[in-house]
RNA sequence: CGGGGCGUAGCGCAGUCUGGUAGCGCAUCUGCUUUGGGAGCAGAGGGUCGUGGGUUCAAAUCCCUCCGCCCCGACCA
């Protein structure tokens, strides 16, 4: 049996200063984990039981689908330079020498070394198809590890690889592992939503994230009330509602007009009495493509445009151009790629590169022109906008887009707004944004690593195959922070009895009494029989204390064991309710194991 | 890496501007009282003031170096 008095929980009055995050601060003081270093850190004895119980569920309900491995964290660099990845990750990959010199890297994902067994072991179609997984440290040295451990430099994850003959195949795998995240978040009691992800210049066909919605996360969602939609910001589109045109000035061709002080699109809006979306917003950018190392390309000019009350998305464009990077235009660039000054950039007179490929990835420019122009979806087909000179204190009207100035490319890489329309066919709804947390990633890889791995199989007609892959993340720690994140209040949390350190924690309200503490011990006992996980505090403190750690600790339910037990009574605390009932002592375990029992069919039917 | 902030007892902080005995609350230890919502009284322990250097009779305090941590921006579970 644990007793709280022989245990370390080290819990704290006040949370050290520098947790922002309600997980984060909850999290130190409930005494879970401590801090080593930045994204570091220690896991304690009530983080470590929680994360055990997320661990076995994951593990549960993966193996009714694929085949648990364990590989090392320390890496050689072969496999990693096979797939290009060496170059390609850069700064995020811890490396290190051995003693010979030799390159070593801390695993950071394992495409390349799941890929690795396959190529020297599969032969046949008739072995596939595989689903690998592992629950397995990851190291990441993270630019920015933040918000305790949400975004941290060693990370446990459950990752999992499909090996599968053809796309039908990888349909199924993608579609499994759907259904078994589905089933591991709501055993893990989380609201949560799947999303359409971005894939990201790494290709890749389809691509779902499974989100937690709370304050504390760093991705943007934005979904539909009344259909199922929901993607993340990085993929979202809307449907736009209709626009009223302005009307033409003059000969309707376009005008100069002296706009003096009108650099910001505010100004510009006022000055010609119009609505921001008939102005056309200017952002330019350089671009990097390829990785640094090997196929490095330099800095490509690009000039986007889009609707004046819209923004750039940076995935969306990075992904369109198969770009690694995008930096803002310094001056001498501007001056030189549109002879104009920032607040005053316009696409009219550019001389726009072409596509050597249109419509393959990654694209390809031809020589001639001066700059990729870029355009939003939305400025096709408008009359009689506004947009910037390229001279200092002008700016044009009249503009009509393919009219008066031609692009490059025209997709959307606009970030979505709330309140647009949801973009599913036939759906009214108005979409909505809100942060989240990532808990889970689910990947159509395609044939990348098997490819540059030369992972091949025989068909059925003796010819050899590359197989297609996918590859599935969860974030065991965010499972526990989510959780957090969701279900808290100003003294701490609670957890869903699947994922909580203890089920129920037995406070003798008064140890010096020994009636009282040979119920409580009795009662105990009796729960733990029961098949429930039960801490026994047994602590020489006073009442109030034991009240406040209880309630701190993340704990579902409570026995206070008190002055009612002379009258055969205990009472029943349920957290996230801060409610009580009083029951028969002889009742209590039966009491405790059906609310227990309750709430994990609730969690399962989610 | 760019920008902002912080580093003084286990935790939360004051002291730094204006150099001169290192402090407060909580926690810890001992004793007595108390015992259903973070008890009271009395006593005690605990500090190379992040590091290294400089200025000075004298540095937590002024100057420089380095290190670490947190927050805001590009990455991802």
């Amino acid at each position: 049996m644990h007793r709280w008095s022989k245990l370390f929980i080290p819990t704290l009055r006040e949370a050290p200063a520098d947790a922002e995050v309600a997980s984060h601060k909850f999290l130190l003081r409930a005494g879970y984990i401590r801090q080593l270093g930045a994204g570091l850190y220690n896991y304690l004895f009530l983080a470590t039981r929680s994360l055990n119980k997320i661990m076995a569920i994951v593990r549960e309900e993966m193996d009714t689908i694929g085949q648990e491995f364990y590989l090392p964290g320390l890496l050689p660099k072969e496999p990693w330079e096979e797939s290009g990845r060496w170059g390609a990750i850069g700064e995020n990959m811890f490396r290190l020498k051995d003693r010979r010199g030799a390159d070593l890297c801390l695993g950071f994902t394992h495409e390349e070394i799941m890929t690795g067994i396959a190529r020297g072991e599969l032969r046949s179609y008739k072995q596939l198809p595989q689903i690998w997984y592992q629950i397995q440290t990851k190291f990441r040295d993270e630019p920015r590890p933040k918000s305790g451990l949400l975004r941290v430099r060693q990370f446990i994850m459950k990752d999992s690889y499909s090996f599968d003959l053809d796309e039908a195949g990888l349909d199924r795998s993608f579609n499994q592992h759907d259904k078994v995240y589905r089933a591991i978040f709501s055993r893990c009691g989380l609201r949560f939503v799947a999303v359409e992800a971005d894939s990201g210049a790494m290709g890749g066909s389809q691509s779902q994230e499974f989100m937690v919605y709370t304050d504390a996360g760093e991705d943007l969602i934005a979904s539909c009330p009344v259909c199922s939609y929901a993607a993340n910001l990085e993929k979202a589109v809307s449907r736009l509602g209709p626009l009223e045109e302005m009307a033409a000035t003059g000969d309707g061709k376009p005008e100069l007009v002296h706009t003096p002080g009108c650099a910001a699109i505010s100004d510009v809006a006022a000055f010609f009495k119009i609505s921001p979306a008939s102005d056309i917003k200017c952002v330019a950018y350089m671009a990097e493509r390829g990785f640094r190392g090997e196929g490095h390309e330099k800095w490509l000019p690009v000039a986007v445009f889009l609707r004046g009350d819209h923004s750039v998305n940076e995935a969306k464009l990075l992904g369109l151009l198969s770009a690694s990077e995008l930096r803002p235009m310094q001056a001498e660039e501007l001056a030189k790629y549109f002879r104009g000054p920032a607040g005053y950039l316009g696409p009219v007179g550019l001389r726009p590169k072409e596509t050597a490929n249109p419509g393959s990835s990654p694209l390809e420019f031809a020589g001639g022109g001066d700059v990729i122009v870029v355009v939003d979806k939305s400025l096709e087909g408008r009359q009689n906008m506004v947009c910037g000179a390229n001279q200092l204190d002008y700016h044009l009207r009249n503009v009509a887009p393919g009219r008066d100035f031609s692009w490059t490319l025209a997709a959307d890489i606009r970030n979505v707004n709330e309140g647009e329309g949801c973009p599913s066919p036939g759906c009214a709804g108005k979409l909505v944004v809100g942060k989240a947390v990532e808990v889970g990633h689910i990947f159509k890889l395609g044939t990348k690593y098997s490819n540059s791995l030369g992972l091949r199989v025989l068909d059925e007609n003796g010819k050899e195959v590359t197989p297609i892959m996918g590859s599935y993340g969860i974030g065991i720690e965010r499972i526990l922070t989510a959780a957090i994140e969701q279900s808290n209040d100003a003294n701490g949390f609670w957890l869903p009895v699947s994922i909580a350190p203890f089920t129920v924690v037995v406070t003798i309200t008064n140890v010096a009494d020994a009636a009282l503490r040979a119920t409580g011990e009795n009662l105990a006992r009796d729960l733990e029989a029961a098949g429930l996980d039960v801490l026994l505090d047994d602590r020489d403190d006073r009442a109030g204390v034991k009240f406040k750690d209880a309630d701190l600790v993340g704990i579902p339910y409570r026995i206070n064991v008190g002055k009612k037990a002379s009258a055969g009574q205990v009472e029943l605390v349920t957290r996230a309710t801060s409610t009580s009932v009083d029951v028969v002592l002889s009742e209590a375990v039966a009491l405790v194991k059906k609310r227990v029992q309750e709430e994990i069919l609730l969690e399962e039917s989610d």
